[in-house]
DNA sequence: CTTGACATCGTAAACGTTTTCGCTTATACT
DNA sequence: AGTATAAGCGAAAACGTTTACGATGTCAAG
């Protein structure tokens, strides 16, 4: 059984209220009593009862994060490194943290709902946002706390740390297009996220400022993963012409293309032109070396935490919208000029 | 204000206790009563307060899980797979799921006792055990429920999943000389860790078996992350003569190996065989497609998580000791026998 | 010597549940 | 008609804290 403040108390002949003053630092208990309480409690490896805390203080100190899983075969290297970065700052500020994993969807809502109505968590991080989020609607409606990674399209504004995919992806086909190329193809994922909207954005600004057309034949759609970058590279390479230069939305999209461009005897780099985003660790040891974006993804983990604890603690944040530039990291992987025609 | 079992209560002219009982499906309410019960708690939008219950019941229906991070910059495909595993079946189960990330050492051992000591969750999932690992002997003799992703070299014995990374090991040891390797090298990691202990018996075995000698020369200690392979692939590279294949402890790693062998000009799968250990989804798309052992991390997750619950709620493990064989699966980076001296 | 301020501490309520116990009433059996 | 049995319900304790409030005692100022 483990030791309350009631045996503290009987034990040392007070009341459990001095007990509690004196062990949570409290004003209003003499010096001598506090040390006398704090030297028993150490002996007697008092530890305080979370729940009872919890229930009484009407707080969880906990943080909740509901990661959007796509699959079953769920292996997305960007999601353990932005967990690490909230996790770690998180236990800084001795917060809890509770992680739930539900494909998009019906699911999802519910999870949210539980943890909301039933306030299992003191305030929530959201990320990968939709265009149109219901999640963030739902937070807004009942103003639970929340801080999201990506914008969206709401009526309300929410508090953010989101990376200007546009304008990332403006600079990196600016760079394909000073490069020589032409036909620039682009693989995208739902555009139905946020993030994959602005990207895409910036890619069709870099070509229509370079009076180049949209070819609607170059675009296509994929899943998140590298499996599916693998199929969409087969697919555009089937085109005839091939292009000469594949973006993806993401590294590990990218990734699968290089794949793909190898299955077809493509080589990138002389060949073929190819680039993502993220800037993932395994990014620069592909072959050849992969031009990114690269996105701060541990310290935007850091810093979403950060902010929704200042919300939690002092009800509001001093700088709730920051809007971070992706670096445009060049490598071999489109590290040649494209002869013109 | 959120609605609690006394304004129901209230509002419907009877006890609290009664209210309870109706709710939780409990006998001893008449059914007329319950229906009347339930509706009004519907119409109210009435949601249990998990604290209060929490406190009550003594249990905190959650369960925990720390991740061991290695640096800042912790990128690790294998981890959100688990994690989505581990993650699945709790909430199949309703049982939410508290996730720390701490670097070995100190602080993660702090992490533990609090969970423990403050009673923050009912079970605990150990992942990456060590030879000798501290937080195992802590639960231990704390009669703490958990179980662990990994053998350890303790006294008493404790439920885990593990998958035999020595006959892995070995296999593809065994498969690399029957394609004509005599100088086979091997990127370890710490040998603490019991699953890098268990692999690199697998590879002595193997060269033991078909009287290779035993080359410390050969051998070299990384961390686990793909930079690191790439360092350590890079030192491979230089001995003299090189090795004419190279085993990683993990795909991660042979990712790594694979960068630093295209940045010395040399040829996988023709001048150098490669292969890890795990399976990751990037395995199948480097290039050329990495040979390695697979593991089927996701499953894992799942059955960790289930058979903790089963120790929590049932007090036993039917199937307490779980040992999985890899499967060794071929692909191209080793695909070609070396020409015989 | 009285008054007020202040320090120290205890009492008790509160947080929102679950559950034991006992009371009442209705039903069935002798 | 009387008694055992069970169903339905309420009162109250319990889980382990925090905290508002009140009680007591001490001491300095008037």
């Amino acid at each position: 059984m483990p030791v309350t403040l009631h045996d503290l108390a009987r034990k040392l002949g007070v009341s459990v209220a001095t007990v509690s003053r004196a062990l949570s630092g409290a004003p209003g208990v003499a010096e001598e009593t506090r040390r006398r309480i704090v030297e028993a409690a150490e002996a007697m490896q008092y530890r305080p009862n979370v729940l009872a805390q919890r229930l009484q203080k009407q707080r969880t100190d906990t943080i909740g994060f509901i990661i959007p899983t796509f699959g079953p075969r769920f292996s997305d290297p960007f999601f353990s490194e932005l967990l690490a970065g909230i996790g770690n700052e998180a236990a800084v500020h001795e917060y809890d943290l509770l992680v739930s994993t539900r494909p998009p969807g019906e699911e999802e809502m519910i999870a949210y709902e539980r943890m909301v109505q039933e306030r299992r968590v003191d305030g929530l991080l959201v990320v990968r946002t939709r265009r149109h989020d219901p999640r963030i609607e739902y937070l807004q409606s009942h103003h639970f706390p929340f801080v999201a990674f990506g914008r969206c399209e709401a009526e309300e504004p929410f508090p953010y740390v989101d990376v200007d995919g546009e304008a990332g992806m403006y600079r990196l086909t600016h760079h394909l297009i000073a490069k020589g190329h032409r036909r620039i193809a682009y693989i995208t994922v739902s555009d139905a996220l946020m993030f994959s909207h602005y990207r895409i954005q910036g890619y069709r600004r870099a070509l229509e400022e370079a009076g180049l057309p949209f070819d609607a034949e170059l675009i296509v759609e994929a899943g998140m993963s590298d499996e599916e970058g693998f199929r969409a590279g087969q697919a555009l390479l089937r085109r005839e012409p091939p292009p000469t230069a594949i973006i993806a939305a993401t590294d590990l999209i990218a990734l699968g293309v290089m794949g793909a461009a190898e299955s077809c005897g493509v080589q990138v780099g002389s060949d073929l032109a190819v680039a993502g985003f993220d800037d993932i660790s395994l990014a620069s040891l592909a072959h050849p070396p992969l031009t990114t974006l690269r996105q701060p993804i541990y310290a935007i983990g850091q810093t979403i935490c950060r902010m929704l604890l200042e919300r939690i603690l002092q009800g509001t944040i001093a700088e709730p919208y920051r809007l971070l530039q992706p670096e445009l990291i060049v490598r071999a992987s489109t590290d040649f000029v494209y002869p013109s025609e």
